[in-house]
Order: C-alpha cells, then sequence, then structure tokens
DNA sequence: TTACATTCCGTAAGTACCTACAAAAAAGTA
DNA sequence: TACTTTTTTGTAGGTACTTACGGAATGTAA
C-alpha cells in the first residue's frame, strides 16, 4: 500500500520560485516583519501602540499592515477588547514564539556584530554601495 | 563624567531607527540576500550561473545587485578570473558563514514548517490576505 | 565573417512599497 | 458642544524595487 498522497504534508522548497514557502519568508524578512516579531518575543503581550513605539521610526500604517500578515501565518495572535477607545493587544503564537527563536538569534548576531561590519565599511571604502 | 564615545565598538540596536545594523539587517533578508547566503553555504564556490540557477526566479541584473550589496558588507568574496568569457566565482568569508548559519536555521525552519503553515492558511481562510 | 559563450552594466518601464494625512468609531470630560 | 482617547483604514503621492532588453568584452568554433 502507499503513503497517502498529501502535499499538504511537504516539507518546503524555498529554491523554487512558485513554492508557497516563499511567501512566509517574504512577511517574516519583510522591512517590519522581523522586528515586530523580535519586540514581542519574550512571551509578553503588547499594545499596538507599546509595539509602535518599541519599534523605531514604523509608521502606524505600515505596523498594522506587518502585523495583520504575520496573523495570516498564524505567528502573531490578536486580541481585541470591545472598548470604546480601542484596546488591542499582540503577542506571539507557538509557531510564532519558534519563528522568534531564530530571528532573534539573527538579530543578536548581526548587533553583535556591527563593530567588525563597520571595520569592514572603513577598510573597503564601500560607502557609495551603502549609502542607499 | 560621561562615557567614551566610540561609537565603532558599540553593539548595535535595531530597535533603532538610525542605527547602521538596519543596513546590514536590510541587505541580508533583502528579496534576494537570504537565498543567495544560503546557496553559498556550505563552504563551496560558485560561478554567478550556477548561483543564478541555484536560486529559482532571480535575474541576472537583481543577483549582481544583491551579491555586491553582501560584498560591501564582507560578507561575500568575489573572484573574478581575468579571462574573456568571463568566469567570475563567489563564496562566503567568515562573516558571511557566521550569519549563513543563522539564515540557514531560519530557511530550514520555514521549509519544515510549511504543512503547518498550509494548516493555518486552510482554516482561517485568510487567502485574500496571503494572495500578494 | 558570423555566431557563441559568460558576466555585468545601462536604460526604460512597470510594479510594489512606504509615508503622510485625514477620517472613523463611541464614551468620557470640560 | 467640543475635545480627547486608540486603532485601523482610505487616499494620494513619492520612493524604491524588479524585470526586460540590449550592449560590452574577446577568444573559439562554424
Amino acid at each position: 500500500m502507499k503513503k497517502a498522497n498529501t502535499p499538504s504534508r511537504r516539507r518546503g522548497d524555498l529554491m523554487s520560485p512558485a513554492c508557497p514557502s516563499r511567501d512566509v519568508l517574504k512577511h517574516l524578512t519583510s522591512r517590519w516583519g522581523i522586528l515586530a516579531v523580535v519586540a514581542l518575543q519574550g512571551g509578553s503581550t503588547l499594545r499596538f501602540g507599546e509595539l509602535r513605539r518599541a519599534i523605531g521610526g514604523v509608521s502606524e500604517r505600515m505596523l498594522a499592515h506587518t502585523l495583520q500578515l504575520l496573523e495570516g501565518d498564524g505567528m502573531v495572535e490578536r486580541i481585541a477588547h470591545p472598548v470604546v477607545p480601542p484596546h488591542v493587544e499582540y503577542r506571539l503564537t507557538p509557531l510564532g514564539r519558534e519563528a522568534a527563536t531564530r530571528l532573534r538569534g539573527l538579530a543578536e548576531w548581526i548587533e553583535g556584530s556591527l563593530p567588525r561590519f563597520q571595520k569592514v565599511w572603513k577598510e573597503q571604502g564601500s560607502a557609495d554601495r551603502l549609502a542607499r
């Protein structure tokens, strides 16, 4: 007897252009996706405004949009309290917490390696390429 | 008395809008940045064309551009042989290999978790949001 | 001579992103 | 009444990203 043919159980392949896993990658590594997940990392629940202040430079528009993408991927849970000045909280789901582990590792490595990057930038005058 | 002001030795802070570490994050998590680093992971040297074939869907233009950014950050080394049909090889630097470790972890987690994402997408009809 | 190979850079054109601004909701306060 | 609060959405406008296409280089093959 053959195994059940359930494509939904198959592993993704990021090197294939049409693989849905590329969407997840896109959402997670969008400009604000990583920062949102990292900011929520730690299990704490954050209000929209708190999250916005935690992530420097993000506009309300983009934060809301980014959170919707992550919610759509089941990595962020949105808890809206039906009060009148809206009160909305966000927190990571178990799936989101797994992603956060990897992203936090990347984020901390970048932060800790900044001196080395600055050394590289200084040694090879590559400011022109990096300016943008 | 204030502390010594040596910004070049200070750790980065991704939550600060003006921190240079955001540039590194941007380059690494650009659409093709992660895939290029992951494709080069393993220490092997790859020619431009091989790399292009390994990463499905990338145009020559964008691959060259992405590699320049990563080279500017000291994560990719470009070895050009002065022959006439151009022969160029790429490989990760030690810094790039450190990044690759984190990115590979993220990539493999996404690939392995795809079934769970597909389950989420199916349960909550969020196809509209993810379509793009 | 013509065609081909390989990598990269212009240019133009289209698409997607991002920001700023304003609006909406309903109850509480002055 | 007028104003405040918090979150989200709509719009317009600009910026950045992406792709497609052509060109350059120069030995070798047809």
